[in-house]
DNA sequence: TCTGGGGTCCTAGATCTG
DNA sequence: TCTGCAGATCTAGGACCC
């Protein structure tokens, strides 16, 4: 079972702001459309104007000037989360939290219908929440997660094994967990356009054409072939970034080195909260223009020093030719290690 | 015209090591 | 001492996801 609730972020902000009930709402960056920012979130009525995830908030406000535009409030929104995974927890052990507002549940050991366990969980969380919520039900990941977002909001769909060819195959290729914008053009260029287009390609069409490995996953996918398992117990992070995108395009050296330290010590305070240290660190500088690079330095040994680490931010700096304004800087601390008294 | 922030994974080439 | 090779690791960039 895959759950996505539906237009999280805009239903939480309407929860506690009910006048906002029916107008078209975005919740994206700080709420100010004429400042640097994406839409998060869309309602559904702000949809119909054509806005989207990802769209830049002034596009937005082009497209919708009587949509309401709130900031992003992480905090209310981890707190709803927590008592939606608990509903979810209580359905099944086996749950995998991928991200703020979708889990997968394997309910294979659960009592009870896959159909009504769905409208079993949906009614509980509209009586904890007042959310709705998509729920797709399959023998795998990969087509509960496709069937969850066939009726939204608010539905249930199930797809079984033999379902594929007929629901699956007519679909946007772009459907398919993986397919981004940029791999969408590049099949679209090779005329294929659907899901079963992909699958109407041999294994070696797609490993030639977009790589073993993704090749690979392709042609599976196309065939709703899933085997990854859900994976419960939590997650570790691999990395610990901040990075941000400044108000004007700046070129004072001073200021960019301001930004760096200032996010480091953020990165470090996280690394200790997390009880990890890290051995490389990556500095990211985005030019005005978009063209974005990176420089890292592996140490010897792992750290979360904040000395050792701020040498290393400011020798990868120091690699970066200031040509252009820059947009944003970022800094990266990966090759964690979690600490054994942690 | 405009394009956030926090992540993961993959790839290809360079570099290190035995 | 020089050369070649294989495998591991590092680096930089890109695509994708929420």
């Amino acid at each position: 079972m895959h759950i996505d609730m539906d237009a999280f972020f805009a239903a939480v902000e309407i929860l506690r702001r009910p006048e906002l009930a029916g107008k078209p709402v975005v919740v994206g960056g700080s709420g100010d459309p004429y400042k640097r920012g994406v839409v998060s979130t869309a309602s559904y009525e702000a949809r119909r104007f054509g806005v989207h995830s990802a769209m830049p908030l002034i596009t937005a406000k082009r497209l919708c000037p009587q949509c309401v535009f709130l900031p992003v409030d992480y905090a209310e929104y981890s707190r709803i989360s927590g008592i939606i995974k608990a509903i979810f927890f209580s359905f099944s052990p086996y749950m995998e939290d991928v991200g703020i507002d979708e889990a997968y549940l394997d309910i294979t050991e659960a009592n009870g219908a896959p159909q009504e366990i769905a409208a079993d969980i949906k009614s509980k969380i509209r009586e904890a929440t007042g959310l709705t919520c998509s729920i797709g039900i399959a023998p795998n990941k990969l087509l509960a997660k496709i069937a969850s977002d066939l009726k939204k909001p608010d539905g249930i769909t199930v797809i079984n094994a033999e379902d594929v060819k007929r629901v699956i195959w007519p679909l946007p290729a772009r459907k398919l967990p993986g397919i981004g914008p940029k791999t969408e053009a590049v099949l679209k260029a090779m005329a294929i356009n659907t899901i079963g287009d992909v699958a109407s390609k041999t294994l070696e069409f797609l490993e030639d054409n977009l790589g073993k490995s993704y090749g690979g996953y392709l042609y599976q996918a196309s065939r709703g072939i899933d085997d990854s398992p859900v994976i419960t117990g939590g997650w570790e992070p691999k990395s610990i970034s901040r990075e941000e995108t400044f108000e004007a395009d700046i070129s004072d050296w001073q200021a960019i080195a301001r930004s760096l330290a200032f996010q480091l010590k953020d990165v470090a305070a996280s690394m200790r909260d997390q009880g990890c240290t890290g051995k490389t660190v990556t500095v990211k500088i985005r030019f005005e223009d978009f063209q974005t690079v990176s420089r890292a330095k592996t140490l010897k040994e792992a750290t979360c020093s904040l000395e050792v680490l701020r040498k290393a931010v400011f020798e990868c700096l120091g690699r970066i030719e200031l040509k252009k304004r820059v947009r944003l800087v970022g800094v990266r601390v990966s090759s964690l290690v979690r600490n054994e008294a942690g």
